[in-house]
DNA sequence: TTGAAAGCGTTACCAA
DNA sequence: TTGGTAACGCTTTCAA
């Protein structure tokens, strides 16, 4: 462990005052010699110096760090947000520190915590939904804060999501105009602001519209309740598809079924929030809904970093934004006629 | 954007000085009076002061920061390790860092850099494979290193992986026994010493064994290549079994069974590397391996932590270590006899 | 075009 | 049991 060179030293090598040092390394090359800025740039070469992220946090309050708390990674969304989150950061030239809440309040709480110790200079959140009044204050009192994918509501939260509700109704359209009698909308315990806005989609999208058949909505929150709900939503008239509010529960879906000997179109269409990568290799292939994921995290980096660097306070009405989801047909929700 | 408040306005408001603020936060309470310690653990609520990371970096050396470089996030495999990690350092006090080098030794490198200038005290890198050189430098002169999962040949960093040369022979003796006459082993380009390892097992698994039928080994680079030694391995004699030498590959093989109208048992046994949540809700269910990623991510954090911290060169023959990997036997290796 | 010196928020040594 | 002060590596006035 050899102790690091640091400005004093290249200062000395390179025959000039730390001061100097600073300039080239900001590159305020406008008041420097061409012979002094070729030196040093020699000097930093020769002796492999990189300047101290943390020194200069401390004094320049500039840490070029963001810091994102993720609620859950175990999906392929969550990836593909994390992805674009790091490219993005990459890109605009912000480190990410990357932490998983796990889905509980307190967990996102001391992860915040700790990135703010950090000097992180801004926080993008894909909250459990529990920390409401915490992020609120952050973002008032000392440091930007974008929400990703759940808003929480009531607050004046920046929030990047999906149009949940816009691609819910033309799911439900698609579902009503494909002659399905029976359409099971199949939701997590409704906690935070997606689930709510999946679930208005699907009630909205039956206004108006001849489902002659029922429909039905549950939120199972274990997997026994998982088989109940399924058996019921069997006996109502067919044909029958079951809506799922995401790609976990559609896979736990597919699981009761195997166990129970059901088939998918057979006995229930399906269509599911979430694409993912085996949608399309199984038998029959599965109709999603394909959230930009990626683009999520693009997007929220963006929307942060112009958070961060806009000079005057035209923080006005940065009420957030939302990306448009594509609904991918296959052949889940196609019945016999 | 109010200013935070610091160890001075502590002392301040306390009446004491900053020096025994700062044995209070670092729990010296050995030598301090109850009474001061009460008033100032009063203070700190009440000014709600949390201590800056940054200085004390700089000033300490010790920043309990940890850095990630993970190559690719796109699969379950990535997400379970990732949240290893999380959980760990979590748990052992330290925050994380992390950045997805996208396979290319060029991002890994910047992304250590980066790291590095925010004074990481250890680096946890899955590697693309191509960093050997800055890597060994690295952790010979200046930081821990510990390798997730991939290693570098003839290096001298620690590696925690998988026992895939022990578990792929143990898959090996399965398919044989099982009866299956003809093997075709799909692996990506041999980059890694993952690949490599596991071809190994492939290879030896077939010593002194009685495949009547033949074997071959593959290293698709592109879908039209795949295509193509499928169509090829289906001239072999049956019954056939395909052993992927990861999930990726698992499935870009099922994507081109289904446009091929090829079924997985009819035409083709499966067993692949790489557990994911959906191998066993489809029909067949996918026998795969499943490898312990999560506790490949617990593992090379704890081992980074003890290296971090130990206080003598202890640091002898640390040469890594190897988790056990589960074979989960399902309906794709099965076939009518 | 360049440099001296103060200071960012801590810790650690030495003294009291 | 407590405090003064230098130092960590950099940036930023202010002056030359």
């Amino acid at each position: 462990m050899e102790k690091s060179v640091t400005i004093k030293d290249i200062a000395k090598t390179a025959g000039v005052s730390e001061t100097t040092i600073s300039r080239y390394l900001n590159k305020k090359y406008e008041f420097m010699s061409e012979k002094t800025r070729r030196k040093i740039e020699e000097v930093v070469r020769t002796l492999d110096y990189r300047p101290s992220n943390v020194a200069r946090s401390l004094k320049s309050q500039k840490s070029k760090l963001i810091g994102a708390v993720i609620a859950d990674i175990g999906n392929q969304f969550s990836s593909e947000i994390i992805k674009g989150l790091s490219d993005t950061c990459e890109e605009l030239g912000y480190t990410l520190m990357i932490a998983i809440s796990d889905e509980t309040a307190e967990n996102e709480q001391n992860q915040i915590e700790k990135f703010v110790d950090n000097q992180v200079e801004g926080l993008i959140i894909n909250t459990t939904g529990d920390n409401q009044d915490y992020l609120t204050q952050l973002s008032k009192e000392s440091i930007p804060v974008v929400l990703l994918d759940r808003g929480v509501p009531e607050s004046q939260l920046e929030v990047i999501t999906n149009d949940n509700y816009t691609v819910g109704l033309r799911a439900m359209n698609y579902l009503i105009a494909s002659g399905f009698q029976s359409i099971g909308f199949f939701v997590n315990p409704v906690t935070n602001t997606v689930r709510a806005e999946r679930l208005r989609a699907f009630k909205d999208g039956l206004i108006n519209q001849t489902v002659k058949g029922a429909v039905y909505v549950v939120a199972p929150d274990n997997q026994q309740s998982l088989v109940d709900s399924m058996m019921a939503f069997k006996e109502f008239p067919e044909p029958r598809v079951i809506f799922s509010a995401n790609g976990l529960t559609a896979l736990g879906l597919l699981e009761v079924m195997k166990e129970n000997q059901l088939e998918v179109i057979k006995d229930f269409g399906l269509l599911t929030f979430d694409e993912s990568a085996w949608a399309k290799v199984v038998s029959p292939g599965i109709t999603t809904i394909d959230q930009s994921s990626y683009h999520l995290g693009v997007e929220a980096c963006r929307s942060l970093v112009n958070e961060i660097e806009e000079t005057t306070e035209e923080a006005l009405l940065r009420s957030g934004r939302s990306l448009p989801s594509k609904l991918i047909i296959r052949e889940s929700t196609s019945y016999l006629h």
